[in-house]
DNA sequence: ACCTCCATTTCGGGA
DNA sequence: TCCCGAAGTGGAGGT
C-alpha cells in the first residue's frame, strides 16, 4: 500500500466521521502523531508528537498530549470542522469566528480512528462550592459574628457585586466577601473596592473577608486598609458523609 | 455470555492496561457510559452518560462529555490508578494526596477501549502571550509616552510585582500594569495596590494601565484614582504573517 | 511548600 | 452582546 492510498483512505474516512461530527451527531477520536498550528487571539505550533485529538459535536477541538490536564491545543464549542487534504497530508482543521480562530492538527501518522454516538444529558451536582458558602452563612450569620443581620445577598454595586451585606450589632453596614480557599491580595482588593462608596458616606462602613485561611501578609493587608478577616472553614455538606451519598442525595 | 464473565473479561482488560498507564508507558481511552463521583475540594457527582475517560501516564484523569472544552470531571497529573470492581460493576479509581482526592469512574456499559503507546516530547511556542508585550514595550518605551525611560521589569514589591517600573520624562517614577486583553476593575485594582506604597513617599508616582482596550466603567476608574490607560493593541508578531510561518519559525 | 500571576483561560449569570 | 467574577481553576516561575 503506497503513502497516497493510505492517506486517500483515511482521508476518506477522516472526512465522514467529521461530517457525522458537524451534524451534531458523533464525537471523533484520532489517535495519531501530529503537528498543531493555531492562530487566533495568539498564534503557536508544536512539532510532531502522539496525541489524541477530540472532535465534539458541539463544535469543541481538543488536542491532547500523553501529559497534562490541558489540552495543548484547542478550539471552544462553536467552531465547525473540515478535513483538509494539504501537500504536508490530511489535516483536521477547526474554524471559529468571533474571534476567528483556527487550529489545524497535521496527521502525519494515523494509528486510529474511533466514532463515537455519544448522549449525556445528566447534570453535574457540585457541592462545595462558593455559592454554598453563601447560603450557609445567609442561614448561620452567627458564625461570623454575634449580632449580624445580613440584608442582601449578591448586591449590586457601581464597582461590583458585594457577595453580603448586612448591618452589624452596632448597625454599620457590613460588607462581605467570601471566598472558598485561601484569601489572596486580590480578594483584600475586592473588598476594598466594593467598601469604597460606602465609607465615602459612612466611614464606619465594615468590610469582612471570609474564607478558610489567609495567609499573615493578606491579614496585615487587611489591617492596614481597617478591613477584617473571619475564618470559616466548615459549612454545609462538610460533615455529610459523601461516601454514604449517591443518587440519592443529589436527586 | 452472561453480565458477569462480561464484565470479568472488561476487567481483566482495564486492569492490564491500567497497569500499563500506571507504570507510565500507556494512554488508557475508554468510551463508556458511567456514572462519576468525585470528592476532594469540592465534591460531586453525575448520572449516567456517554463519555470519553483518558487515563494518562503521568496520573492525569479526564472524564470528557460530548460537549465543552472543560472535562465533567478530571484529576491533576500525579494521581494513581486503579480498577475497583464494586458491586455497581467495574470503576476507574483515580486517587491522589495533597489534596486528598479521588474520583470513580462507574462504567456501567463499555463500549471500547483503546491503549495508546503515546511519545510527545515536542515543545509548545506560543506567540501573543502578555511576556511578549513587555518585551515589545521595553524595546519600545516611545510607544506608551515620549520620554519615557524603563528601569525595571517585573519588579518585586512588598505587595506583588510590578509588570514594568520607569520614570516620566518629568522624572517621577512610573509604575506599568500591562494587560494582553481588554482591562477589567481588578486590573485597575492590581495596579492601584503596586502604586500604594510609591504614593506615600512620592505622591507623584504614576500609575498606567496598558491594554488593547478597557470600558468607560475602568477608564472612569482609572481616572477617579489618578491613574492612566494606554491602549496598545498592536506588538511584536501582529505585523509577521503566521500564515507563512511554520517549523522554521520557530526553531 | 507557599506566593503570585498569567491563561488562546472556560463557564455561567445578569443587565 | 458585554461585563463581571468563580473555578475542584491549571500551570509556570520565583523565593
Amino acid at each position: 500500500m503506497s503513502f497516497q492510498s493510505f492517506s486517500d483512505e483515511i482521508v476518506g474516512r477522516l472526512s465522514r466521521a467529521i461530517e457525522a461530527v458537524n451534524r451534531g451527531s458523533e464525537v471523533l477520536v484520532v489517535f495519531a502523531n501530529c503537528d498543531v498550528e493555531y492562530e487566533g487571539r495568539a498564534s503557536g505550533y508544536v512539532g510532531l508528537g502522539d496525541r489524541i485529538t477530540i472532535c465534539k459535536p458541539d463544535g469543541t477541538l481538543l488536542v491532547h498530549r500523553p501529559t497534562g490536564t490541558d489540552p495543548v491545543n484547542w478550539q471552544p464549542p462553536g467552531s465547525s470542522f473540515l478535513i483538509e487534504d494539504s501537500e504536508n497530508g490530511p489535516a483536521i482543521v477547526a474554524r471559529r469566528s468571533n474571534p476567528e480562530e483556527v487550529v489545524r492538527v497535521y496527521l502525519d501518522l494515523v494509528y486510529q480512528v474511533a466514532r463515537f454516538e455519544a448522549e449525556d444529558s445528566a447534570p453535574l451536582h457540585l457541592s462545595g462550592t462558593e455559592m454554598e458558602m453563601h447560603e450557609y452563612i445567609l442561614e448561620n450569620p452567627e458564625e461570623i459574628e454575634p449580632g449580624l443581620r445580613i440584608a442582601e445577598h449578591e448586591k449590586e454595586t457601581t464597582y461590583g457585586t458585594i457577595d453580603l451585606f448586612g448591618y452589624g450589632e452596632a448597625g454599620h453596614p457590613v460588607l462581605m466577601e467570601v471566598k472558598r480557599r485561601r484569601a489572596t491580595l486580590n480578594h483584600v482588593d475586592q473588598l476594598r473596592r466594593y467598601l469604597e462608596d460606602y465609607r465615602d458616606t459612612n466611614p464606619n462602613a465594615r468590610g469582612i473577608l471570609i474564607a478558610p485561611t489567609a495567609s499573615e501578609k493578606v491579614k496585615r493587608a487587611l489591617k492596614n486598609h481597617r478591613l477584617e478577616f473571619v475564618q470559616l472553614s466548615e459549612f454545609s455538606a462538610e460533615s455529610t458523609n459523601l461516601s454514604s451519598m449517591r443518587i440519592s442525595d443529589f436527586e
